[in-house]
DNA sequence: CATGAATGAGGTTTCATTCAT
DNA sequence: CATGAATGAAACCTCATTCAT
């Protein structure tokens, strides 16, 4: 399933990238700062990558690949309707904000600085994740819970989470999973179920 | 309240920069690019403005003064608090969306590349621009139309519709009105009132 | 009928360049040594041309002209068969050892560092080139001055000619002229008919 | 004779950079795809090689070799001088086009991309070479096969031959034999004899 | 005001070479 | 011997900015 083949080093590597990406965003991390960041110099990364934009390329890779396992293990673990709702939601939100959030956060904040190519090669894994949230919306609209038009709520919903990225601080006031109750409360106009 | 001092060409050139820096990145969208796109060679474009960064400022403070004004005009013109929720998410799409959407989507997406003492000269008008979203929604949480913590949902519901410029193309299948009515109902869980 | 646009510092940076790319070979020849030997820094060389190939494509471009104008003018000049054969060796010579010689040996030498897309462009000069070398030459067959096959003539003339510039130092020991006598009573055998 | 040692896995290397050096010349060829080519990773050919210029080094002293044996293989096989005259035209032009011919061509293509140092290392060998042609040639001419100064003839002759490596390519309308054979009349004027 | 030429700093990338394993 | 990782020097090129005209 995944598409480039990984590496001690490169894991390495591509976990310091996602955070020097989501710090300073692509385009303003250089090659140069990326490399001192991991005790290497310059020229060196190109050993583990062809150019910069694989290195991207690779996050971004990572990042959705880890948010959709993310999900996959909390629909198998949860049934009900509700809890499934939530749990995507707090899923969602654990792998933009937990530990190693930087990764999925850079695949939704850098997704346009991709090559057209590499886009192609990762769209599979984004519809894949889409479809995910996409039956989990549908079925609670089905419920009552949600109301409105199921392709339209799950871009209102995955933009609202995905926008905390923008103002979220994790642990500043708010708990990760606070903000997942408020986010599903937000939508849903009722509380978390008790598990 | 403007800060800097408009001129024919000076509206001109900030026009189009917003045009480029919505479609390239302002990373990415070069002096000469944008010196090309309105007929310009690049150096003369510093007869007009100091540097790029300052280019960058004149769209943002355009973009942020159009969506303060719309929004104020929408609440002077409505009274029940449905109405004015709807008309603030209305007008929000609108600049966002609409024509001359450029420098109000610029303004949310490139505000990380202003430099700090930009940003500080424009965070009043920001600021005053999230006060009325949150009397707004203070007032709709009051009437029960909205659920959950008001600031949260300003966050949430902010977060949604500016997510849409990743997304949404108007009038290929949805109308700006369209999207509005939905982003009401699938926080409010009701219907737009009529008007 | 030239392709590229010349302005007199354009010119002036073609025919350092000739000359380095002779000197040194295209490949050795640093962007930065370049410059240096017009004056510039390196950057400024790409406010003249868009990358290195441009400049060798405009000596190249440079040189087959030149050379191309020399024999038309040599054969507008000259009647006779043996006049008009000699002429053409003699003006090959000339822009190959004369002043203003580097053009037309980088583009014997340096055709290779072309990209395919510029061999397309120019390949027309050369072409026209290499018909009117043809033309005498067929004559000069017919006429018993040159045996054997009248293409293969041209192939051999032109390279034994060519690869003067391997060796031939102008006025060390021998003139242009009598360069040009010796090859062409080597391919004949018979003297330079007196004018 | 022979200046470096040889050894199994060098003549393989030296043979296959003689077929890259060849086709895209001696500074267009790295020192990774030279190892690639070979089945090495590009660190393990310095365990063969002390850099890159020893290698071409190798290649140019083992063409310089191989032709220099084939000519006196054909001297010592032919006495008349009209069969000697053409014994090393074909000679030569077999090492140019034949099998193993990268080698022979790379010594005369790449000879400028040698260290000083290298050249005189070399030169023996080359000098060496050119004393043989300049004998037959001298010969030649006291016969009336050739007209002309014979140092100059010998450089036109050889610098004839030496550009067919930019123009010949073996068997696709002419086989060597014939390139010789037209070689030979051009210059001699008359037919190859037969044996 | 506008331009064309130049700058200088810095960007990404290439590549021969070294060396511990 | 061979490898993979790293280096360092230098390559080409980009780009915001300056400035004389």
């Amino acid at each position: 399933m995944t598409i480039t083949k990984p590496s001690l080093r490169r894991k390495e590597l591509v976990s310091v990238a996602a955070r020097l990406f989501k710090e300073n965003s692509f385009d303003r991390t250089t090659v140069r700062l990326l490399a001192s960041a991991t005790g290497l110099k310059s020229g060196s990364l190109f050993h583990h990558f062809k150019d910069k934009e694989e290195i991207l390329f690779a996050v971004i890779e990572d990042g959705l690949q880890r948010s959709l396992e993310t999900i996959q293990q909390e629909l198998k673990n949860n049934t009900g309707i509700e809890e499934r709702l939530f749990a995507i939601i707090y899923g969602h939100l654990r792998t933009l904000h937990g530990q190693e959030k930087n990764a999925h956060t850079v695949s939704i904040t850098e997704w346009k600085s991709l090559s057209e190519e590499s886009k192609k090669k990762l769209i599979k894994i984004r519809d894949d994740y889409e479809a995910y949230w996409q039956q989990v919306i549908d079925e609670a609209v089905d419920a009552g819970i949600l109301k409105g038009n199921p392709q339209l709520l799950r871009l209102f919903i995955l933009g609202s989470l995905n926008w905390t990225v923008q103002w979220f601080q994790a642990e500043k006031k708010l708990s990760i999973k606070q903000l997942a109750d408020e986010s599903y409360l937000s939508f849903t106009h009722q509380a978390v179920p008790a598990k």
